[in-house]
DNA sequence: ATAAAACGGTATCAAAAGATACACAGTGTC
DNA sequence: GACACTGTGTATCTTTTGATACCGTTTTAT
């Protein structure tokens, strides 16, 4: 059960008080277990998801590949999911639970409308336009310029970042698929890695040092 | 002399009267020569520009490497500025004018204001941001997953796209900067395709065939 | 318990692309 | 004409990465 005081929690980027009742009243509470789609490729979007716990991975399949988007984290809403409610398209990229999810899901007809009531919410979503702009430009940089052992590096600093611990649960084809290379690179990269003396390798786990 | 017609037909993706009258009101009209920086890295933005006849670059620097984000052609917006504008930042970009370029500069105060009021304007706003992220993430799945030989025939392609002649005047040295990569590669790689009978090199142009 | 699937280590080979170096041809300037 | 600068051709060498193949271990499913 999802009270309405940690919704409230994760909206407070939301000033308006108005709006933030607003919210509660026509967004409704969507629960998904890990694993599940959220939204597939080629599905018309109703409706705007901002996540309240959890996490969703954005991505795109093209000839067997996998093309990571960006990570939707709580606070956080899907930028994909925006823009093709409001031009009222198929969304071209696939979302998927990494753990179980829940979601506020707030009906298309709304965003456009609060964009010229509420300065916050129009702020809001030119923020999500902007901010996956830029996630995207670094990405690019470092795949354009950078050896993939940098961005294992930098990838493995990233996630260590979003937890406490500095072990990280992933395989090897999992960091490969991340990063877009393959098993076999992984896996030689992080045997270096571990010589160095900068991680240990467990199974399906990397412990940083 | 830039005429009201002119700029008219330019903005014709605004569809509410009274807007266009606005614009003309409070749009000025910039003239920059080929070459002119129009906004520096760091500088303060106070105007958005919509680009009436010409092409501007814009782009990052970094460690002596260019990053070309993409062109703002007539009829477009410069995605940056409008950022840049919205929240009051500096432009982490730097833009050129290419050839001889005139825009239609708007104070940036009506940027909120008239997303509030019109919609054709709204949706211009949401348009320029998707519309850069799509072209980025093209640019970015090019890079990844394409071998330069193909990258070179892609632009050259779009070049002529945008052109009446198939001769495109462009160095190797411009072109490797183009597609972040060194001099020596592109040349090898037209060479190349000059055997392949897909073109003829001239000096500084390339003739497709 | 046994089979299947997931995980990871490693060796070999090839391709792509970057780095460097040198030569030479046009173009523009004085 | 002498000179500098830009543009191009090309050879050599190295590094990085990808592809493939094979093996052993651990986990999961039936």
């Amino acid at each position: 059960m999802i009270f309405e005081k940690e919704i409230l929690k994760k909206i407070d980027f939301i000033t308006e008080n108005e709006l933030r009742k607003e919210i509660l009243k026509h967004g409704e509470i969507l629960s998904f277990k890990k694993g599940d789609v959220i939204v597939r490729e080629g599905q018309y979007v109703k409706i705007l998801p901002i996540v309240i716990s959890g996490l969703i991975r954005v991505f795109q399949t093209k000839e067997d590949r996998e093309i990571l988007l960006y990570y939707v984290e709580p606070s956080q809403t899907c930028m994909m999911s925006l823009s093709a409610c409001f031009f009222n398209n198929q969304s071209p990229s696939q979302a998927l639970a990494m753990t179980q999810t829940d979601i506020l899901a707030i009906p298309s007809r709304f965003i456009t409308q609060w964009q010229k009531q509420y300065n916050s919410w129009n702020n809001f979503v030119i923020k999500t336009f902007r901010k996956r702009y830029d996630e995207l430009l670094d990405t690019f940089e470092s795949v354009a310029f950078d050896h993939i052992d940098k961005r294992v590096i930098a990838y493995l600093a990233h996630r260590k970042s979003q937890q406490e611990s500095t072990r990280i649960k992933i395989s090897h084809q999992q960091l490969a698929n991340e990063l877009g290379t393959t098993r076999v690179v992984i896996s030689r990269i992080l045997k270096q890695f571990e010589i160095d003396g900068k991680l240990v390798l467990h199974r399906a786990e990397i412990e940083l040092l």
